[in-house]
DNA sequence: GCCAACGTTGGC
DNA sequence: GCCAACGTTGGC
């Protein structure tokens, strides 16, 4: 069991449209660091959605519905995407501000290379940001 | 809206 | 294969 972040630009796609659409493809993503990444994820594991730009926290968690497939309208057939299904919404969501401000999660990736989409999670950070929203597990 | 940081492209 | 130039991302 694997745990991820994926972001999204909410006025691109926000959680309230991962909700309504339930499961969709995690589409788009053309960056290779990024790519490793979306090809280690396994059905089943988890991943936190976060809303870059506007908001920049973590609002939800999804989980990985279908694994790595390539893209079709990727011409250079490098690309590609998994499937991804709305598990639940944080009750209080995590901010960057948060985040960045906690020597727990300072060695985030989020924090040391915030441009990267797609991401690895720590078992100990998963832990411990579900808690900070909120969440019982 | 700006711009720093980073990734990618393409010329050599 | 290197690296300068360019484009994009994302925090502020």
């Amino acid at each position: 069991m694997n745990y991820w972040l994926v972001k999204s630009e909410p006025g691109k796609w926000s959680w309230d449209d991962q909700v309504k659409a339930k499961t969709t493809h995690w589409d788009g993503v053309r960056n290779y660091m990024a790519t490793i990444n979306l090809k280690a994820m396994r059905i089943g594991d988890d991943a936190f959605f976060y809303h870059s730009n506007e908001g920049k926290e973590i609002v939800g968690i999804v989980e990985i519905s279908k694994e790595f497939y390539l893209d079709p309208n990727d011409p250079s057939g490098r690309f590609g995407m998994v499937d991804v299904t709305a598990v639940e919404k944080l009750p209080t969501p995590v901010t960057l501000a948060q985040i960045k401000a906690d020597p727990k999660l300072s060695e985030m990736i989020l924090v040391k290379n915030s441009r990267l989409s797609v991401q690895p999670v720590t078992p100990a950070e998963w832990k411990y940001i579900t808690s900070l929203a909120g969440l019982k597990k």
